[in-house]
RNA sequence: GGAAAGGUAGCUCAGCUGGUUAGAGCACGGCACUCAUAAUGCCGGGGUCGAGGGUUCGAGUCCCUCCCUUUCCA
C-alpha cells in the first residue's frame, strides 16, 4: 500500500479574518494536495482555527462577548474564503475543542512521565486592575537604553535594543494603564534543553528531507546557541484568567496557546476521523492507527515566521510523547507575500483583501495560477504585482492555454462531427507529452510550482507553433484536406487535454469543466489522463475570460483591503442601501479628521439628559471630556476601561451640561444601535486611526 | 550588533556541480496570419549579470570586501 499523507497548513489566529498571506499558504498546500490525489495518493488535508490565548480573551472582553462567541463568529466566516479560493480542506476544526483538550493533556502527561516537565517559580508583572499577569506585549514603559517613551516590554522600536519587561523605566500596563507589580507564580517548563531533546533535534535536522536546508540551518543556530543565545526551556503555562486548556492536576493553570496550537493539527485529524467523514472517503483506520502507520506522512506547510515552533518544540513534543504520535515527516516553509514590493500590513491597511477579491468577482483560479507561477520550494518572498498579474494571467491562461481549445475545437465540431481521429498516429505525440508530464510531475512533487508552470506554458507554446505551421484554417477550405485538418486539430486537442491535466491542481474548476463539458467524461481528470488521447469532443464553450485591469484597480483601490463586514458580520437585515452613498472625498480631506484610539477612564450618567453619558477618555496622555448619546445602549460602569475611537479634532462644543471635547464613534441604523466602535486588541490609547 | 535570503533586459523571473556569442514570458518595434471572446506565429532592439578586488586557460556561476533590499534573533 502506498503512503497516506496527512497535510496541514498553519492555523490562523481566530481574532480576525483571513488575509492574503493565509490564502497564499492554503493555495500552495492545496495545489500540492490536489497533485498527490491526481496521482492516486491518499491524502487527509485538514485545518483549524487557533482559538486560545490572551489576545482573543481580551478582544472578546472589549466586545463584551465570551471568547467562545468571538471564536465562533470568526470561524463561521472561514468557509467563504476557503470555498471561494477552491481550497479543498477535508475538514476544518478548532483548537477550542474536546479533541484538542484531550490530545494536549495527553501529550503533556506523557512529557511529564518522560521527566521533561519542570516546575519553577518565576516573577512576573501583574496588572492589579485587570487582575492578570501581563505578557511582554502588554507592558509598556520607557526604554532603559535610549529612554524612548511608550516602548513594549520586550524590545525598543526606536533603538532596537532587546530587554526584559522589568528593565523598563516607569512600566505601565497597556491594558489598564496601571503600574504593574511583580508577583511570583509557579510555571511549568518543557525542558527543551534536556540532552535527549537536543540530541534528537540535532539528528532530526541533520536527516535530509525533513525541512529545507536553509530552515535546518536556522534551527541549528538556535539549537547550538551558546551563552545568552543558549537554547532555553519553554514556559508552557499561563495563569488564570486565560482562555485555554487547563493543565491537568494544576488548578488555575492553562497551557500557553503555542502548546496547544500545533496539537490542533492532530485534533483536526482526529475530529475528521471520529466524525465519520474520513470513513466516508475510504479511510477505515482509527486516528491512532493512521498516525502510527509506518507509511503515513505527516506534512506541515508553514510560513517562515513560525519556524521556531515547528522545528524545535513541535518535533520534540511529539517525539517524547511517543507512539502513536509521530514526528513530522516534512515541514515545508514558505516566505511572505508582498504587494507591489510592499510588506503586507494589517495595521496600515495595505495588501489585498481576499474577500474583496471574491466580492469583485475576480476568478480565484487567476490568483491560484499567478501564485503557482511565482512559487518555488525555497523560503523566498513572493511579490504580487498588479500589472504582472494581468499580463501573466491573460497571456498564459487565455492567450496560450485556453486559446488552443478555442481555435482547434471549432474545426472538429464543424467538419468532423466532434470525432477526433489521428491519421498521423498518436505514439509520437504521446512520447512528446510524456517527457513534459514527467518533468512537470517532478516539479509539482518538489513544490517547484513556478518551474512546473514554465514547463507547462513551454508545452503550450509548442502546440500553438505546430498548429500555426499546419494552417488548419487553410486546410478547412479544401474538402480534400479533411484528413490533414483532422490531424492538426486532433494533435492540438490532445495537447490541450494534457495541459489541462497538468494544470488541474492549479485550476481545479476549469479542469472539471474541460473534462465534463468538452471531453464528455463523467469523472474528474487524473494524472494518467494526460497521456490518453481524446476521441471526441462536445461543442466548445468559452472556458475563461481575461482579467480586466479595471478589476485589479478596484481590488487595490484605497481602503479596499478592509471591507466592512468581515469582522462584524452581524446577522439580521443588511444596512439600508437606500442611504445615499456620500460623495467621494480626497485622502487629504479624510486626513483632516483626527481619529484616535481612546480609553474610557470614567463614564457617568448626566443628570437631566435622557440620551447622553459623560465620558472621560484618555488619548494617550491627554484626558478629555466627551458627551456621547449612547445612554440607551450602555451601562456606564461597563464602559470603563474599554477602548474606542474618537474624533479628536472636532471643534469643542458647548452643551447644556458642559463642553464636549470630541466625539465617540458608534454604529447604528434602523435595526439597532448604537454600537460603540472597538479597536482590535493591541491598539493603545492615543494611536491615530487611519 | 549577529544571521539568513536576495540584488541578472522596462516589468516578473530562469540560469544544475564555473566552459562556446547570458535566457524565457510580458512590455516595445516590424512582419505574417485570420482558425480563435485580437488570440497566434516569425524577426528584432534592449543587459559592463549591485560595486570593486581575487582564484582560474575561462566566472552571472567559486573566494574576499563593500553597497542596497527583505526577513529572523523565540
Amino acid at each position: 500500500m502506498s503512503e497516506t499523507y496527512f497535510v496541514t497548513t498553519a492555523l490562523p489566529y481566530a481574532n480576525g479574518p483571513l488575509h492574503i498571506g493565509h490564502i497564499m499558504e492554503y493555495i500552495q498546500a492545496d495545489i500540492w494536495v490536489r497533485f498527490l490525489r491526481m496521482q492516486g495518493k491518499a491524502v487527509h488535508f485538514v485545518g483549524a482555527d487557533d482559538a486560545h490565548g490572551a489576545p482573543i480573551m481580551l478582544k472578546a472582553q472589549a466586545e463584551q462577548i465570551t471568547p467562545e462567541a468571538l471564536v465562533a463568529r470568526i470561524g463561521a466566516d472561514r468557509p467563504r474564503y476557503l470555498e471561494g479560493f477552491l481550497i479543498g480542506f477535508d475538514h476544518w476544526h478548532s483548537t477550542h475543542s474536546p479533541e484538542n483538550t484531550e490530545l494536549s493533556q495527553d501529550i503533556y502527561r506523557r512529557l511529564q512521565a518522560a521527566g521533561l516537565i519542570d516546575s519553577r517559580s518565576i516573577e512576573q508583572f501583574y496588572d492589579p486592575v485587570q487582575k492578570m499577569f501581563l505578557a511582554d506585549r502588554y507592558i509598556k514603559g520607557e526604554c532603559p537604553k535610549c529612554h524612548a517613551k511608550d516602548q513594549y516590554g520586550d524590545a525598543c522600536e526606536v533603538c532596537g535594543s532587546v530587554y526584559v519587561p522589568t528593565d523598563l523605566i516607569n512600566p505601565y500596563s497597556a491594558l489598564s494603564g496601571a503600574p504593574p507589580v511583580l508577583q511570583r507564580s509557579d510555571h511549568f517548563f518543557f525542558q527543551l534543553s534536556d540532552p535527549r531533546c537536543v540530541a534528537f533535534l540535532r539528528a532530526w535536522l541533520d536527516a535530509p528531507g525533513h525541512v529545507q536546508p536553509q530552515v535546518a540551518n536556522k534551527a541549528r543556530e538556535w539549537l547550538e546557541g551558546r551563552g545568552e543565545r543558549a537554547l532555553a526551556d519553554w514556559d508552557i503555562s499561563r495563569d488564570a484568567p486565560y482562555f485555554g486548556i487547563p493543565i491537568p492536576d494544576a488548578p488555575g493553570k492553562y497551557f500557553y496557546v503555542w502548546l496547544d496550537a500545533p496539537v490542533g493539527y492532530l485534533a483536526a485529524l482526529k475530529s475528521y476521523i471520529d466524525s465519520g467523514k474520513a470513513r466516508a472517503r475510504g479511510e477505515t483506520r482509527t486516528f491512532a492507527q493512521l498516525l502510527g502507520a509506518s507509511d503515513t506522512r505527516q506534512v506541515h506547510f508553514i510560513g517562515k515566521d513560525i519556524i521556531y515552533f515547528h522545528t524545535l518544540f513541535w518535533p520534540a513534543m511529539l517525539k517524547f510523547a511517543g507512539a502513536p504520535y509521530r514526528v513530522p515527516d516534512n515541514v515545508h516553509v514558505h516566505g511572505f507575500i508582498t504587494v507591489s514590493g510592499e510588506k503586507m500590513s494589517k495595521s496600515r491597511g495595505t495588501g489585498i483583501s481576499p474577500l474583496r477579491y471574491l466580492e469583485l468577482g475576480l476568478n480565484p483560479q487567476w490568483l491560484r495560477y499567478y501564485i503557482a507561477a511565482k512559487l518555488n520550494a525555497n523560503v523566498e518572498d513572493l511579490d504580487f504585482n498588479p500589472a504582472d498579474f494581468v499580463a501573466r494571467v491573460n497571456s498564459d491562461l487565455i492567450g496560450k492555454y485556453v486559446n488552443i481549445a478555442s481555435r482547434a475545437a471549432a474545426f472538429i465540431s464543424r467538419h468532423c462531427n466532434g470525432v477526433i481521429d489521428y491519421p498521423g498516429g498518436t505514439a509520437a505525440l504521446t512520447e512528446q507529452a510524456r517527457s513534459v508530464v514527467e518533468s512537470v510531475g517532478a516539479s509539482y512533487g518538489s513544490r517547484e510550482f513556478g518551474r512546473a508552470m514554465r514547463e507547462i506554458m513551454g508545452f503550450a507554446d509548442r502546440i500553438n507553433q505546430e498548429f500555426d505551421a499546419r494552417q488548419p484554417w487553410v486546410l478547412a477550405k479544401d474538402p480534400h484536406q479533411r484528413e490533414a485538418l483532422q490531424d492538426a486539430c486532433a494533435r492540438a486537442l490532445y495537447g490541450f487535454k494534457t495541459l489541462t491535466c497538468l494544470l488541474a491542481p492549479v485550476l481545479p474548476e476549469l479542469a472539471e469543466r474541460v473534462a465534463r463539458e468538452l471531453f464528455g467524461l463523467d469523472r474528474s481528470l487524473t494524472w494518467t489522463d494526460a497521456l490518453e488521447p481524446p476521441r471526441h469532443i462536445q461543442p466548445y464553450r468559452h472556458l475563461m475570460t481575461r482579467v480586466e485591469p479595471r478589476q485589479v484597480d478596484a481590488l487595490l483601490a484605497p481602503g479596499a483591503s478592509a471591507p466592512a463586514g468581515t469582522t462584524t458580520a452581524a446577522p439580521g437585515p443588511s444596512p439600508p442601501t437606500a442611504v445615499a452613498a456620500p460623495e467621494h472625498i480626497s485622502i487629504d480631506e479624510f486626513n483632516r479628521v483626527d481619529l484616535r484610539v481612546a480609553r474610557i477612564v470614567a463614564a457617568e450618567q448626566v443628570a437631566g439628559a435622557d440620551k447622553l453619558l459623560r465620558l472621560t477618555v484618555d488619548l494617550g496622555g491627554e484626558t478629555r471630556t466627551v458627551f456621547a448619546g449612547i445612554k440607551s445602549a450602555y451601562d456606564p460602569a461597563a464602559l470603563v476601561g474599554r477602548l474606542t475611537v474618537v474624533v479628536a479634532n472636532l471643534a469643542p462644543r458647548k452643551m447644556k451640561f458642559g463642553v464636549s471635547e470630541g466625539m465617540v464613534l458608534a454604529a447604528g441604523g434602523e435595526s439597532g444601535g448604537p454600537y460603540l466602535l472597538a479597536p482590535d486588541s493591541g491598539a493603545r490609547a492615543g494611536m491615530r486611526v487611519r
